[in-house]
DNA sequence: TTGAAAGCGCTAACAA
DNA sequence: TTGTTAGCGCTTTCAA
């Protein structure tokens, strides 16, 4: 067993009947004492934690693990790769839990890869989990597979739901709702949206926020774009929308998307914020200081994780008590100079459509343009 | 326990003597079996495997834990924020720890919390793990707690041992050297480095490498200009350096800082790469579509991981064979349009320094300026 | 090639 | 308030 080193010569790491015979109790009262169960008198307590801290004591995990059913641990299904969002919940995830006495196990999942999530759920629960947190619900996987331990999926719309499932509202449909209002405020007709992929709860989040904002200010919707979170992608929809010269205003569902249609504006000779304003989602660490500085929305990652590994925990422990309402976490929009209000009059397009209401498929029609073709 | 959900009714999760029994086997035979044991016979080893698929048997992870003082897991102690590197890091090291057959534990420690280092460790040793590994070494706690399971320190100088301790290469070193002698040979007298915080190992493995450079090219080696990793930094370096007209080309230790730095030239009005150069290091995912794409360079963190994990096994599975020396990882420079050659002829500077080889302390010397100071 | 018995170090149930 | 007695479900002897 591992336990912090024991120099030189090693005296076999101490057990619990170790730390009892040299409190001089009985090896239950240890147990009892490192439980923080009741019925203890001070006196033996202090007489069992001074032993304990003499030999260094530690308790065997795997022991009380088997003994009693529990591991203490909470498996996280993240995504493998390095996007802001994933890694943020992670970092999120593990500080909560640790808050909460308990230990983080990690299984990764690579996008595409079908059955993907199912097998890193399997691979968590053979660990022994008490619970399973889905970071990032995408569709296929979740639901095909059936769970015995709780599980908390953040970010999911509250009408995911099965046994023992408990959800913390990540509010990006609101952040969403507030870039989009950030920028029909500014006095744009209406905003385009580069949304991500569709799979993605947390993307579909967001179309549906920015669909909300457009709806409430009696907006034109225009067709959705839809990218695959990556720069590259937001860049290839920057030259479709280009082509359209009545977009003036778009919301990116993040920040590389964002920059990526950024850069193909500038390649196509459109001036950002002047001719076109861009919205981002995230607020990732180079978002203020790329040009022109990102405005963009900032998820309260912490706060949720937090707030969802309470719900779980207290699933796991409590499994009969009602559950309280989550709060929503405030809204944080920060405006940089990537916004601005329209320019004077549209540039006339050949590209306006006649339909004034279309309700965009998840693909955006490519317009016709003659964008020139420098790669980045 | 935790198993896939047996649903409704719930029988008992199966044991490995329900197994046993089923296969008309004793139970120590499941388990021979199911630790690819030698001396089955190839009938009973199909029975055995049979029975238990027939039931859903997964063996009992605490209790083999308990028995063998062995988890089959591997704690890394990571870096509590969504950098990049530490992000890209972790994601490898969760690949190549499961296709090695164990699983992942995480603990995270935040950048400047006294024994934060120390106490991830311990909180991983206490559950077991059997082997550790140390994902982005920074001085201070490393070195300070003594652990009796093997280390594996990802980037760490070879010149840093101790007893159970392997290290794998992350050549940022040579990367650092690429980065900066592209720089060289494109015509640069010199190049500035802009440095990670000096405490991280891979940091000051990135200035050695461009200090290496400028050697054999027998150049000028400029005072170096420490940041902090963030894009902030960088601009604020970036501040720093333009007050002096003699520098034609930096490298930066990450791409953030590459892209604070080029905000903060091009508000002074310097633009890039026509006045200033701008090496970055890591290849983010949006690198290629800022303004302008950012010339840097890839680790490769997939195959440091592997080979790094694979080690570690090794250690943790027969500690007495001898290690194969790791190889070194081809070098990846990603050119893009941040580099060019220097402009015709210096911008006079009156910052130009007298002594031809100054060596850099880990602050450059801000110079005086009168740059226009924009916030983003 | 297979099996029987004896723990691994705790927690749980019950007794005192 | 404390202690005693049984396991938890495996792996590890050792014997057959």
């Amino acid at each position: 067993m591992t336990r912090l080193a024991r120099p030189g010569g090693s005296p076999p790491t101490p057990r619990s009947v170790d730390v009892a015979r040299l409190a001089g109790v009985s090896q239950k009262t240890v147990s009892r004492v490192l439980n923080d169960e009741p019925y203890v008198s001070a006196d033996v307590r202090r007489r069992v934690l001074d032993a304990a801290e003499e030999l260094g004591y530690r308790r065997n995990q795997a022991a009380r693990a088997l003994a009693s059913g529990r591991t203490r641990s909470i498996g996280v299904v993240t995504l493998g790769s390095a996007l802001y969002g994933p890694a943020s919940w992670l970092i999120g995830i593990e500080r909560a839990v640790r808050k909460l006495g308990y230990t983080l196990r990690v299984a990764t999942t690579i996008e595409g890869d079908p059955g993907g999530i199912a097998s890193a759920l399997a691979s968590l629960l053979d660990q022994g989990v008490d619970g399973v947190v889905i970071s990032e619900p995408i569709d296929e996987g979740v639901g095909l597979i059936s769970v015995d331990v709780p599980v908390l999926v953040l970010g999911a719309p509250p009408t995911f739901t099965a046994p023992q499932v408990v959800t913390a509202r990540v509010g990006a449909g609101r952040l969403a709702r507030a870039a989009t209002e950030h920028l029909l405020e500014l006095g744009h007709a209406t905003v385009h949206h580069l949304a991500g992929p569709q799979r993605w709860y947390s993307a579909r989040d967001r179309l549906a926020g920015w669909r909300e904002a457009l709806r409430a200010h009696g907006a034109d919707e225009p067709p959705v774009v839809e990218g695959d979170w990556s720069a590259a992608s937001g860049y290839a929809a920057g030259r479709e929308l280009t082509g359209d010269g009545t977009v003036t205003a778009v919301f990116a569902a993040n920040d590389d998307m964002a920059i990526g249609l950024i850069r193909a504006q500038l390649e196509a000779g459109r001036r950002v914020p002047e001719d076109i304003s861009v919205v981002g989602f995230d607020d990732i660490p180079v978002a203020a200081y790329v040009t022109p500085p990102l405005t963009t929305v900032r998820q309260p990652f912490d706060a949720v994780a937090r707030q969802g590994l309470a719900l779980l925990v207290q699933v796991i422990e409590k499994p009969d008590v009602e559950l309280p309402p989550a709060a929503d976490q405030p809204v944080e929009l920060i405006v940089r100079a990537s916004t601005a209000p329209p320019p004077p009059r549209p540039i006339p397009g050949r590209g306006r459509r006649a339909t004034p209401h279309a309700h965009g498929g998840p693909h955006g029609q490519p317009a016709g343009n003659e964008v020139p073709s420098t790669q980045p």
